[in-house]
DNA sequence: GTATCAGGTGAAAATGATTTTCATTATCAG
DNA sequence: CTGATAATGAAAATCATTTTCACCTGATAC
């Protein structure tokens, strides 16, 4: 898997590209769909041996502020990770098994008539906004 | 405030009705849109002194079995938790002082106008589907 | 009303995910 | 090639939440 673009994207944050941050952006490249920071963790270190934890962690910290991964919070209170730049998409989470299918339309219904169309059976949805409420938008605010 | 009504529904699960747990659905009543667990926990001290987190931490997922309390995940790890029943809705998030607000339309369009009329500037958004994948619905599974 | 006892509570300790600290190592601009 | 400094790894700290366990109390039966 070619990596070489991710890290270019990846240096243009101003960091250092170190074996250990490739191997993470390899990882998340194979792993696809929102993997914990934990799998992340025991894919990368087929890559390399030996990585911490804790560098998966900050890696993963420091690609989101550089606006190349996103962390996201589906059910549970283990933050999920995946590189951006791909098209916008959403998250078919089976409340079973636990998988995550990825979804590329962003419409209600568009969106569960996809999701019936793959065979799931949506129960419930969730959907947030984000952004700054007319308060923090106020001149001096941030 | 009356919590006679919630009494009643939280009664219905079959559990007791006890003094901690009225502080908690009326702390829930009072603060409104998902707050998070030691924000009840802080409020319903109000009202029942000696309250310990522990235990607003069972209520809470004592109510959310019982269909009672929804928890949900934001931006963070930590829960945040609202009484069911009202009309189903989701939730404006500021970036900034992290506010809560309520909208309770439920398509992307119709969500994104009632955000902008009150003055919320969108920048993102997270929308999941809920539910039991293929997999999970067939024979023997649950 | 009073006894009964399973369900509920609180304090402390355990857990699990994530973050911080700090001494050591490695990248890369010059 | 070298030095400045960013990144790493191990251990410890933190934070939210859960578990344990001895004690308490609400709701039903008498
Ligand atoms: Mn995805
Ligand atoms: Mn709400
Ligand atoms: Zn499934
Ligand atoms: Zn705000």
């Amino acid at each position: 898997m070619n990596t070489a673009p991710l890290t270019r994207r990846a240096r243009a944050g101003g960091g250092r590209m170190t074996a250990q941050r490739r191997a993470v952006l390899q990882a998340l490249q194979e792993l696809g769909c929102a993997p914990t920071a934990e799998e992340i963790h025991t894919r990368a270190r087929h890559i390399r041996s030996g990585l911490g934890l804790v560098t998966v962690y900050r890696t993963l910290e420091t690609f989101a502020q550089e606006g190349l991964v996103q962390r996201l919070f589906l059910d549970d209170a283990r933050g999920r990770y995946e590189l951006m730049g791909g098209r916008h998409h959403h998250h078919l989470v089976c409340l079973s098994c636990g998988t995550i299918q990825s979804l590329n339309r962003c419409f209600l219904a568009a969106a569960e008539r996809a999701a019936r169309a793959r065979g799931f059976k949506v129960t419930a949805h969730r959907f947030e906004l984000f952004g700054y409420c007319r308060r923090c938008q106020a001149p001096a605010a941030r």
